[in-house]
DNA sequence: CGAATATTTGAGGCCTATCAAAGTGAGTGG
DNA sequence: CCACTCACTTTGATAGGCCTCAAATATTCG
């Protein structure tokens, strides 16, 4: 326990971002591979939903677990630390991401998870989830699909630590947010945005004074607005100039023949 | 074409690090959830095998594919381009790895694939592969658990470009690639090195100039030895206290129940 | 051997890190 | 209700790692 407090806009009062669910929400997994009855299956595979507090770790390197977590609602993050101590997020998790989807088929897990919100995390038995995965073709397919999407996002985190200024680094990956919470719209665009400086650092491999420097600079620019954990982009267009943003690589709408998929039992 | 010629050392004469295999080498899929019938199905809907000359692309960002790209032999990597120009290695690929392996379910791709050294290729059309793994629990589980150790890799990479310096970059680098190579001894490890400093560059976010300074500062502390494109390790374990190398996260040894998938037609 | 490609060297400068400290805001307890 | 604390944000000054530009040397290959 951190004793943080947690942050109040991010309680199930403001559900117009991240609406809570009860158990496997609606776009929980965005895959359009699964089939009512697998994504039914799915959803009765589950053994427990929990409510965690900010700032705590959900899973810690070296730990064995048994569940994949699937987050319902809230944010959390993966990290791993370098022997000098540096801190890298690897991962950002917001509703429908799995923290561990490697622990389907590994032992360990070579980072942790740490909550950055309240939030509420649903647990599949790993058990389980290999049965499930054996069985319908379409949650294999999911899996496999949600893994591949992290890869497709990794590389562009790559891209950005490598490659880009501190301006464009923030730029983007404030534009990868708001397409992977559905945020639409041209301008003054505004959701809640629960990064602290230093985790947005520890994210984009600068320091959290660069950070803070950087979004000043982009705020003078009229980039970006952030007050209050909330985050207006008054223009995205060009915003995603500044970033070199093109939203393809998320492969949202993508799936091969998702369409072909038995989806013989639709309910 | 580029015109460059393939370098020597990478033919078939040097087989004692990546044996060139007739098609689908022994170690191709390490996986060890492979049923030997699994790995005959693989084999037999291979459609081609080919050679590449060195430094030509194998797949051009945003082309569509139709086959999955198997390395049998040499060295390839994954690449993105930035807006202003910068380019970052996102996968190195050495043999046993799948050049695209997320157009198995979707469309297109957002990166390039360019081959490092002379290479032999192996085609898995996408259509077959899609029926394979509907058929083959493990073959759908291989592919599963590929894409995660790229993630695992991946996630290592980004610890290296946000957070360590050129130095604990280049060391860590050398340590990956000497497991994932299956190279193995403790002192005067020695093994062929493909990647010029430019494309370390690349992949490191680092320039070009740097990387060689670096390079000759390690070379100076007795770090490692570079020199006809092929590295000498003098001491394998100073190499990894450089890098704060552990190799667990390759997950070489720990896929759940290896032994307890169905190998019921061992051949 | 000559053209093209890599590696190496040098000088200068910018971006970002580091160190230090003040300001801000929310929650706590008296 | 107010001091108090803790965490976060902001500001300043300094420095260092890495970049940029430029050119010489070495290597590869036709």
């Amino acid at each position: 326990m951190t004793g943080i407090a947690p942050i109040p806009s991010y309680r199930s009062d403001h559900s117009e971002h991240w609406p809570s669910r009860h158990l496997l929400g609606s776009s929980l997994l965005r895959s359009p591979c699964l089939a009512k009855g697998e994504w039914r299956a799915l959803e009765q595979a589950v053994t427990w939903s929990k409510r965690f507090d900010p700032h705590k770790d959900l899973i810690s390197e070296a730990e064995r677990a048994d569940n994949l977590l699937i987050v319902v609602s809230g944010w959390a993050y993966r990290y791993t630390c370098a022997s000098d101590g540096g801190r890298q997020l690897t991962a950002l998790l917001v509703p429908g991401d799995i923290a561990n989807l490697d622990m389907l088929l590994f032992e360990q897990v070579a980072y942790s998870v740490r909550t950055l919100t309240d939030i509420t995390v649903v647990a599949l038995p790993r058990k389980q989830a290999l049965a499930l995965v054996e069985e319908h073709p379409g949650i294999a397919r999911t899996f496999t699909g949600l893994a591949m999407i992290e890869n497709a996002i990794a590389s562009k985190w790559m891209l950005s630590l490598g490659r880009r200024s501190a301006h464009a680094r923030i730029a983007h990956l404030i534009c990868e947010l708001t397409i992977r919470l559905g945020i639409v719209g041209e301008a003054d665009v505004a959701f809640p945005f629960p990064l602290r400086q230093e985790q947005i650092g520890d994210l984009l491999g600068l320091t959290n004074i660069h950070v803070n420097r950087t979004i000043q600079q982009m705020r003078g620019q009229g980039l970006i607005r952030l007050c209050d954990r909330t985050l207006t982009i008054p223009d995205v267009a060009s915003l995603r100039g500044a970033a070199g943003f093109d939203p393809g690589y998320l492969n949202l709408h993508r799936h091969i023949d998702a369409a072909a998929r038995p989806t013989a039992d639709v309910a």
